[in-house]
DNA sequence: GGACTTAGA
DNA sequence: GTCC
DNA sequence: TCTA
């Protein structure tokens, strides 16, 4: 195994940095990186041992500094494509020469550094070829451009399948692999239509090769299809499409003989949380995908409750999506601290309106009013950040447009939330030309905003790894409240987006290109 | 052979 | 399952 | 354990 960019605990430091100091190197404008892949460890640090004793900078690990790569007896062709691989990963544009090991075994035995000739060098073919003129696919799909329409849908719903049976069988990390594998297709700019399209491709192991192979031979798959017409995955899937039933809960219903959400309903050993109750309450309109034009309506009615807040529509209506299974709303406040106790005020408003038929709020019994004067506690509503709603649509327009959102005092939010079980009188069940909408609201100080714009827009995929990405090839720690260096144990500020993906070193990438995951119904054709 | 995103409630 |  |  090659020691490649060095991810995990090894490379800790700048990466351009390393070695770069060496003291005795007599060649500073040269790094040689030597690959192990058919020379074996023992061999190569022998090689490396020499090539630094006449004064070459060798790596022990390839970093964007290298600028010769040394193999021998490999196919050219198998180190281009590590190549690009790491190079992608390390953010590297401008490739290391790739040369045969005599190049380096005739510079050290006259001593020198020698031209590199034509004949040292190990030949990229596939440049003449397709598809990797342009340097190869990163691994990350934050570094990648995913939109929200691709072209390889056949293949990444059966991929997607196969994630889904993985994750029933809470084979978390099978689940992980192929649902990586799917979101690579996604990023791909033409029809996969031969398998050699796909040389190289990261993701892309030999199972997932073999479902592709397969579905370009047949036009459809066994293994996946067996996976579908499995019954326990049909039922897990049918119980997980409840509001509130998780993979736990769906197992222990399937284990406990339940085959369908009337026999949950009707089994009285069945204990429902609130929002499972909601779930189920609610359930034909929950599945029901939400359109851009009633997201954008809800957002305008918030807006109008919240005049000097500003309020962002997020999730996957900003990376364009035109449908989905909720509306996702960031709420902050120009004023620093200003956004402190917003979620309760405008509760407050919606619940007066009649307009929410479930919140997830917690009891705001003061049970701390502290003697101790410091009391930066979370217990109360008016530090919640995240509130799951499900609203009565269409919101109501009587809209009295409130003077300031600004909460000034505790009293204030206190009665609030009392207020809520006085004046909420309004029947569950909508009425015709109505219709329940799941909607979220995150709350974050305006110090904040483009960690949590950033935290909020999604795809799960792409903040997946996009924090995989800050972690193992930054040793950051990247959340949607703030971004953490380890290394010099510092929090990193930004004001938007691009300042954070300048932070990690990436180039920036538009919402519209974050859509590392669409999941949730692609059978069927055209819909969302 | 181990890691696989991170946080609030 | 895929990568390191 | 669920949610985002
Ligand atoms: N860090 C992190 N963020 C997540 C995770 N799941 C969701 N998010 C963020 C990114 C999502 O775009 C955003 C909203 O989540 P949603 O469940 O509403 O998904 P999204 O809006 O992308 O699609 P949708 O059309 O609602 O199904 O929350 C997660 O597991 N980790
Ligand atoms: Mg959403
Ligand atoms: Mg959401």
């Amino acid at each position: 195994m090659d020691p490649a960019c060095s991810t995990k605990r090894r490379r800790v430091g700048d990466p351009g940095a390393q070695r770069a100091d060496r003291p005795g190197t007599k060649f500073p404008e040269v790094m040689i990186f030597v690959r192990e892949s058919k020379m074996g460890s023992s061999r190569r640090a022998m090689i490396s041992a020499l090539a630094r004793e006449k004064g070459f900078g060798v790596a022990d690990s390839f970093s964007t500094s290298v600028t010769h790569v040394v193999a021998e007896r490999n196919q050219p062709k198998d180190v281009w494509i590590w190549l690009k691989k790491v190079s992608a990963k390390c953010g590297l544009e401008v490739l290391p020469e790739v040369l045969d090991i005599s190049w380096l075994t005739d510079c050290m035995e006259s001593g020198c550094r020698l031209p590199v000739e034509d004949r040292h060098r190990l030949k990229d073919e596939s440049e003449e070829e397709v598809c990797t003129k342009s340097p190869s696919i990163p691994i990350y799909a934050c570094q990648r451009k995913t939109p929200v329409n691709h072209l390889n849908h056949h293949f990444t719903c059966a991929l997607e399948a196969l994630a889904e049976g993985a994750e029933f069988s809470e084979s978390d990390g099978r689940a992980l692999a192929f649902r990586r594998a799917a979101s690579v297709l996604k990023s791909l700019p033409f029809r996969v239509a031969k398998i050699e399209q796909l040389r190289g491709v990261p993701c892309l192991g030999k199972h997932s090769i073999r479902i592709i192979q397969e579905l370009l031979d047949l036009g459809a798959c066994k293994e996946v299809e067996q996976i579908r017409s499995n019954e326990m995955n049909k039922v897990m899937k049918v119980f997980m499409s409840v509001w509130g039933v998780g993979l736990k809960t769906a197992t222990r219903w399937y284990r406990d003989g339940l085959r369908s959400l009337s026999e949950v309903r009707a089994s009285p050993s069945v204990k429902l949380t609130r929002m499972q109750q909601a779930g189920f309450e609610y359930y034909r309109d929950l599945a029901r995908p939400v359109s851009h034009v009633e997201a954008d309506t809800i957002t305008a009615a918030i807006r109008a409750l919240l005049p000097n807040s500003f309020i962002t529509i997020t999730g996957g209506f900003r990376r364009g999506k035109d449908a989905g299974h909720d509306v996702d709303l960031l709420l902050t406040h120009p004023d620093e601290g200003g956004e402190v106790g917003l979620l309760s005020k405008l509760l407050e408003h919606l619940n007066e309106q009649g307009s929410v038929m479930f919140q997830d709020y917690r009891d705001n019994t003061y049970k701390e009013t502290n003697a101790a004067g410091f009391n930066e506690s979370k217990s109360t509503m008016d530090r919640f950040e995240r509130c799951f709603t499900i609203l009565r649509l269409p919101l109501s327009p009587r809209v009295t447009s409130h003077k300031d959102d600004k909460v000034t005092g505790r009293q204030e939010v206190n009665e609030a939330v009392t207020s809520h079980y006085t004046t909420n009188l309004r029947k569950k069940i909508p009425e015709p030309g109505e219709r329940a909408v799941r909607v979220d609201f995150v709350v974050c100080p305006y110090s904040q905003y483009a960690f949590a714009l950033l935290g909020w827009t999604g795809s799960q995929q792409f903040e997946r790894d996009l924090r995989r990405y800050a972690s193992h090839e930054k040793a950051m720690i990247l959340s949607s409240h703030h971004l953490f260096d380890k290394q010099q144990n510092t929090f990193l500020h930004a004001n938007t987006e691009e300042g954070i993906f300048t932070h990690l070193g990436l180039p920036y990438l538009e919402p519209s290109y974050r859509n590392a995951i669409l999941c949730h119904d692609c059978q069927a054709n055209g819909n969302e």
